[in-house]
DNA sequence: GCAAAAATTTGAATCGATCCAAGAAAAATG
DNA sequence: CATTTTTCTTGGATCGATTCAAATTTTTGC
């Protein structure tokens, strides 16, 4: 009744409570951020007074400005925020970047700058300490964007080379190799290539002039492996079909099918990723054709559901946790300085290849 | 050479731009947020300044605080951070928020409270607009801190009984009730139930004393649905073994292996989720005896594992991902008021039930 | 009981922006 | 050219806290 006026009552700020406590702005500070150099009497007074009135606390967007730190690293992509928690390859990613985070305390912001017009707006408001960024497609952008941020941030996956930022990738040229050495030992001689793209957001054959112009060097990289290794196999390597897609379904299948249609069939494929290489085992199988008895397959990066699949996928593993939680802790220790790292890759033989067919 | 000491600079404020462009702080405010206002010659001129200066843009910091909303909701849990990028619950759960923050273009801090000091200053000094916790152990005491927030907050599987929080759960009675009817019509009428645990962290088998005192909500409320109902089948259900288990591996085999271990052998198995069910499967199969010949196993939750398990498995689908969605809508459109929600929920027939053995 | 030392408390300054009422400049009108 | 309108610009107030040097109070020592 007497009470006043309830309306949409502005919330009680640090300084309502110091007023009615009787006390200043900074000793009714210290009774939150340093409860032990104010005296205890005088403490549980402004407590007493800060519950009575509802206080909720030292806001933290007044904080913030202060002390300068979010304690927070932000994760960056040009996919929709639903790529954090379906696809594997970034799932375990998060992980590794999960596993520093939780070690210092930190919190992980996640930014999706899906749509053109927002993804500079997401990235520019962001309230984060540093960024983590995603570059499947469209990276130079994020990067950018992000750069002009002046936090520290470090690219994975990188698709283009650009010295003057922090990044951390694999040897895809050592992986490549590994991949075609494997096939080549088993006896193959006939190779198909399922690619990442080179270039521009295209699908379809590629033609030696497009590798030649290459702008992502992963795909580029990761395909001058495989050609080096098979030359020395004494394979032709002009002759391997090369069929880029966007790392998806349908035009992973059009590629399948494209390269299925001619009369010289592969007896290999390599993959330049394991969701590629997943979707060409059921459509072979599908299709009737035995893997790895009829076309063996490796893929690219070592996701955990390559081993679930029937059969299991031999691939090239990337020490996916260990990418995330270094580019983690580049950010939570960053030191003003540009790192890169090459992170080794390893075989991981499972039941996706085997001996060449006999002709 | 005739540079100012380069050291370490201090970041460049608007008001440094202001000054050097010879403009008041409101002019150079606008500049950047409202450029439509100020006259191009002097816009110009100012996006000039900043750029020689390395601006970075308005800080969100400073933006921040005046504008009161950050724009991104927080999602909170007791356990560690890679809990939601590993527990398949979690990651479905957290797609359908995830949709709901994309299409609004809010972003989302995950936030997690695995030990017991930073929970406190976690969830206290989060950045978010509303918090969506997770209230899988230890919930009441997220609860609670969260409470103290004033931020609106939604609780999802909350596991307790309290009329004046906003929460999303799913109908769990139903959900026994579907999943022991299911079992009793293939004629099973002798049964095991894995379930979660009913109050305070322990496991092992649990008396009707203790069903009866139960804290958690839900899973008195998962028995109660398997019990109505297989009474219905004129079971006698205080013959039935309960085992609680922590979700996980160990003690759950620890259940299995009490609840085999006797003369009476259950040829059906109720488990309150679908993480136990899968290690009830393995550990069933490993042990020689067949899914769902000898024994057929029901879970809870419906994620997507269940669908490729061998035998694939029964189970009582949440319709995850709508949660997800109303959740983050509850937070983003919030209104002031508590809003409680209760879901459907559906049986999904896969392959790990069937007939009763003919003993 | 008094001075010196130790423990608390104070309040102005600061963090980095946005907002807005009022004033100034430019453009339009007669 | 004077006046009215319209368009920009200005600078103080504000968002909600923390910090730190200086002032004050309390303790300690003799």
């Amino acid at each position: 009744m007497a009470s006043p006026i309830e309306g949409h009552a502005r919330p009680i700020r640090l300084a309502d409570i110091a007023k009615a406590a009787g006390v200043s702005h900074g000793t009714a500070s210290n009774v939150f951020s340093r409860p032990e150099i104010v005296r205890a009497e005088v403490r549980e007074r402004v407590k007493a007074v800060a519950e009575a009135m509802g206080y909720a606390g030292p806001d933290p967007k007044g904080r913030l400005l202060r002390a300068g730190k979010v304690n927070a690293i932000g994760v960056g992509t040009t996919e929709p925020l639903s790529y954090f928690f379906e696809d594997p390859f970034a799932r375990v990613m998060m992980a590794g970047i999960s596993e520093a985070c939780d070690a210092t305390g930190a919190g992980i912001a996640l930014v999706s700058a899906a749509n053109q017009e927002k993804l500079a707006w997401n990235i520019q408001s962001a309230l984060v300490d540093g960024f983590i960024l995603f570059c499947i497609e469209g990276g130079s952008r994020l990067v950018d964007l992000t750069r002009e941020r002046r936090l520290p941030f470090v690219a994975l996956e990188l698709g283009f080379h650009d010295e003057t930022i922090s990044a951390i990738g694999v040897d895809n040229v050592a992986g490549g190799r590994l991949a075609a050495r494997h096939l080549a030992e088993f006896g193959h001689r006939r190779f198909a290539v399922l690619s990442l793209t080179f270039g521009e957001d295209r699908t379809g054959f590629v033609t030696p002039e497009m590798v030649r112009s290459a702008i992502y060097t992963g795909t580029r990289d990761r395909l001058a492996g495989y050609f080096e290794e098979l030359s020395g196999f004494g394979v032709d390597t002009t002759k391997v079909p090369i069929f880029e897609t966007e790392n998806e379904e349908k035009s992973t299948r059009a590629g399948l099918e494209a390269i299925f249609a001619g009369g010289e069939r592969p007896t290999a494929i390599l993959a330049m990723s394991d969701r590629m290489a997943l979707i060409a085992i059921e459509w072979l199988t599908r299709r009737g054709l035995k893997v790895p008895e009829d076309v063996s397959i490796v893929g690219f990066d070592g996701v955990p559901d390559g081993a679930l699949s029937d059969p299991p996928l031999t691939t090239i593993a990337q020490p996916i946790t260990e990418i995330g939680r270094r580019a983690a802790h580049m950010i939570l220790d960053f030191d003003g300085t540009v790192r890169r790292e090459t992170m080794g890759v390893e075989l991981v033989v499972r039941a996706s290849t085997g001996p060449a067919p006999r002709t």
